[in-house]
DNA sequence: ATATATTTTTAGATTAGTCTAAAAATATAT
DNA sequence: ATATATTTTTAGACTAATCTAAAAATATAT
């Protein structure tokens, strides 16, 4: 397995909501950045090896072996992410590319030792699930900031924008993982709206609100 | 700069003694475990992107800039090599193939942090010293095991060969950095010599002799 | 000094991954 | 249904790194 086929399977596995849908060329292309063409070439080789199953023209989805494959890169790349914030004080906008390197690190003791060394964490710094040794992944029932209906409130769970940009933001308006929001009013005509964080009250644009997933608390009495 | 000439440089330094002697071309080609002739290739292409000088025939020596890279190449190698005994419970024999691999991870700010982590080890788990930021390496009078006089002593501060095999014959007789060596004989008809170390008595061969390294302890009185 | 052995370089081929440009298939719009 | 647009594949070329086999240079031994 070389690292450019372990990051066309990753991307496989991303794009296709962890390895369930087909996906089509193009999307890894524009995923990895680079032409369809050589992703056309690539696939081919995946399915070859039987890590994938491409019909031409039908896009790919990844097999069994494929998938598992593909979670346990994930896992890595979540466990080096936490290890990043909580043992080398990166900030969760710093991580994503070093993660992107060190998740091609072969060594299933190393990843242990890893994951007892920050006791078994569930979640990465931007709120993803860590899949565990099988590949299997916790589902949450998180949902889109937008999606919370007036005064209603949910506790920020993760993102979906990962961009420093948008992290930052997120920063910068103390927002983080765990803070409870409860959403005030919501405005038709730009689809803002205004929320209660932590005490202090501030409008968010539809961007933010799409891009914030939140665990909703039950309905207040 | 990519992963390969990465390994190439760091060879070319480590057979030329951090950097300071020419080195042949075969003996890349023994170390890396590839072809003569790929290695001239790979010595032509780092001769004119500047980081080592190449004669036809004569060697290759690093430039002031091939020296700096391959420093933190090392540098890396072995903060992480301490990284995984100190943090993860790996033995130092299991470190090395893992390291090589980490070795190439880029980012300064990770090996900045893993440097504090660790509260700044000057040594890794061999005893090899760990280079600075700039590339310079602290000098210690090491010598072999072998050179040691009858009725010296000396601490033991290094190995010289690095292989499992070996490292695990020392944990097997409690030889272990730090341990005071006394050698109470030499055999000249095999050059064996018998040793008291901390307090237990055992003879070893010339070749556990000539891969130890210690440092002489002022003569008894 | 000359022959022999060893080391190093060159020449040419191979593989993985990439690209551009053109052709083929599929999707969309009227 | 047909034309048009988009997506995907194919064909052929390129680069980095590697190899084998042969040629050239250097080192060694008598
Ligand atoms: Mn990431
Ligand atoms: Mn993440
Ligand atoms: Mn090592
Ligand atoms: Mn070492």
């Amino acid at each position: 397995m070389t690292l450019t086929e372990e990051n066309y399977i990753k991307a496989i596995y991303q794009l296709g909501k962890y390895g369930t849908l087909n996906v089509s060329t193009n999307s890894i292309a524009e995923a990895l950045d680079t032409k369809a063409s050589s992703v056309t070439d690539m696939i081919k080789k995946l399915d070859e090896k039987g890590y994938a199953n491409y019909k031409k023209y039908q896009g790919v989805i990844l097999s069994v072996e494929g998938k598992k494959i593909a979670a346990n890169i994930v896992r890595k790349h979540r466990l080096w992410e936490v290890f990043l914030v909580e043992k080398l004080n990166f900030a969760w906008d710093e991580v994503h590319d070093i993660a992107e390197q060190l998740e091609h690190i072969k060594s299933e003791k190393l990843i242990n030792e890893l994951d007892k060394l920050l006791d078994y964490p569930t979640h990465d710094p931007h709120g993803d699930p860590i899949p565990d040794k099988l590949g299997d992944i916790k589902k949450t029932d998180k949902i889109l900031l937008f999606n919370l209906e007036e005064n209603t409130s949910g506790v920020c769970v993760g993102v979906k924008d990962t961009s420093s940009a948008f992290l930052r933001y997120l920063d910068k308006h103390n927002i983080a993982l765990g803070s409870e929001i409860t959403v005030l009013s919501k405005e038709d005509f730009d689809d803002s709206m205004v929320i209660k964080i932590q005490d202090s009250v501030m409008s968010i644009s539809q961007v933010v609100a799409n891009n914030l997933f939140v665990k909703q608390l039950s309905q207040k009495n």
